[in-house]
DNA sequence: ACCAAAATATGATATTTATCATGCGAAAGC
DNA sequence: GCTTTCGCATGATAAATATCATATTTTGGT
C-alpha cells in the first residue's frame, strides 16, 4: 500500500492541510483503485460513503436531464476530490462520475474524513475554499449557457480543454471526447456540435483528424469565445 | 439596537449554530440597514469585508456577461447570508446584489465571522452544508439552461417564484419582476419572454394585469416545466 | 395634472439551432 | 472475414429564438 504522505497529488487537494499523524492514519484506511476508461465511479442517486481522491486520470461528472440526456457538468482531474458534497450534506450524490481515461483513485471512508472536519480547521477551510471556487465557476458556467451562442461555447470549451489538459506530441488535445460528449458539455445537439467543428475546420481554426482535434488558431478561437 | 438573540431570521441561517455568548457579542458588532427597492448592496468586483444577513426582503444576485447584459443568477431572501463566499476565499465578490423590494439587512464584519469558523465547528458545518445545497442547485440550473427550451424555463421560473415567495391577496405573485428581469433569469431576450407570457395568457395558464402575474393553471405549468 | 422616459406589447423578419434522413467509414462482435 | 453496429458527417427542413421596428401603456418627475 502506497503512503499518502508521499503522494504528490495530496498537495493539490484540501488534504494538504492534514498533519503527519493524520496522513499516516489515512494511509491505513484508504483503498486504492485502478479504473479503466469508461468505468463508473458512482452514479446519480447512489450513496457514497466517503470521498475519492483522484491520483491520476480524468473523469466526467454528468447529470441526467428531464429529457433523458446526460449533461456533462464538469471534468475532474488529478488532485481533486470527488463526493465531498454528498458526504457533507449526507445525501445521495447528485451527479454520476465516469472515467474518461484510465484512472487511479483512492477511496477514503466517511468516518475518517468527518474526523478531519472536527479536529483540523485548516482542512475545513480548504474544503470551503474549494467549494467557493466551484460555486464561482458554476456562476460563470450559468451565465455562459444563458448568454453565449453555441459557437461561442464550443470555442470556449475547446480552449478550456486545451488549457486544462494540454496537448499530445502531435498537438492534438489530450482529452479525447466523443462528439456526443462535447455536445453534452456545451449543451447542444450532437449534429450541431459536429457541424460547428466542421466550420471551424474549414476556417482553419482547428484541424480534425478522426477523433483528434488540434487547435490551430488559438487567438481567433479566443475572440470567438469572448 | 435589536438583539440577534431574538431575531427570528437567525434560525434559518448558518448563524443558528451560534452560542448565546456569540450572539450577544454579535449584537454589539453588527450594523443594521434598511434598504429601498433598487438599492445596491454590493457590486461585482467590490471588496466586502463581512457578510450580510437578510432579515427581510428579497434581492437579486446578478453577474455581468461578456455581451454587457446582466444575468440574474439567484434570488436571495430572508434568513440567507450574502457574501460568505467572497469572505472565505478572500476575493472580491463575483456577483452584484440589488434589492428587489424594501429590505432589512444586518452587516457582520469579517473578523467576527472568521472567529466562528475557528471556534464553532457547527457553524462551519452549517456554512458548508449551505454551500453544498447551492452547488447542487447550480448543477440543476446548469442542466436546465442547457437542455430545456425557453418556454419550459419560463414555466419553471414562474412556478419557482410562486413556490418560494407566494402570492398576494389578489393571487398575483408576491415577487414582482420586470419582464427584463424575468428574461434575465431564464436566459432569453426580453421580447421572447414577453411573447411567451402573452402565449401563456392566451392559453389561460396565467393572467396578466400590468406588471402583475397570476398563475391560473399550476398543474399545466408543471407539465410544461417538466 | 402633464410630459418625458421607460416598460410592455406585437408584428415582421433574420438567425440560430434542432430534428430527421441518409451515407460513409471504422471498430467491435461472432 | 464478415456483418453489424456505432460514431462521424452532411443535406434538407422545421422549429425555436433573436433582432429590429413600432405602437401602446405605464411610470416617475416636476
Amino acid at each position: 500500500m502506497s503512503k499518502c504522505e508521499q503522494c504528490i497529488v495530496r498537495e493539490f487537494s484540501s488534504l494538504k492541510a492534514l498533519t503527519k499523524d493524520e496522513l499516516l492514519k489515512l494511509s491505513d484506511c484508504k483503498t486504492s483503485y485502478t479504473l479503466k476508461k469508461g468505468a463508473v465511479i458512482f452514479e446519480e442517486g447512489e450513496n457514497v460513503n466517503g470521498i475519492y481522491c483522484i491520483k491520476d486520470g480524468v473523469c466526467k461528472l454528468t447529470k441526467l436531464s428531464a429529457n433523458g440526456k446526460d449533461h456533462i457538468v464538469k471534468l475532474v482531474t488529478k488532485g481533486e476530490l470527488l463526493g465531498q458534497r454528498s458526504m457533507i450534506s449526507d445525501e445521495p450524490v447528485n451527479l454520476s462520475a465516469v472515467a474518461l481515461n484510465d484512472m487511479q483513485v483512492c477511496f477514503i471512508p466517511k468516518a475518517e474524513v468527518m474526523g478531519y472536519f472536527d479536529k483540523n480547521n485548516n482542512f475545513s477551510m480548504n474544503v470551503m475554499k474549494t467549494m467557493c471556487g466551484d460555486l464561482k465557476e458554476a456562476d460563470v458556467q450559468t451565465v455562459n449557457l444563458a448568454q453565449k451562442t453555441v459557437k461561442e461555447r464550443l470555442a470556449a470549451t475547446l480552449l478550456y480543454l486545451y488549457q486544462s489538459f494540454g496537448e499530445n506530441d502531435d498537438k492534438s488535445l489530450k482529452i479525447q471526447l466523443s462528439r456526443e460528449e462535447l455536445a453534452s458539455m456545451i449543451g447542444t445537439a450532437t449534429e450541431s456540435c459536429i457541424r460547428l467543428l466542421s466550420d471551424f475546420n474549414k476556417q482553419e481554426l482547428i484541424a480534425l483528424d478522426g477523433k483528434k482535434i488540434i487547435l490551430k488558431d488559438i487567438s481567433s478561437l479566443k475572440k470567438i469565445a469572448n
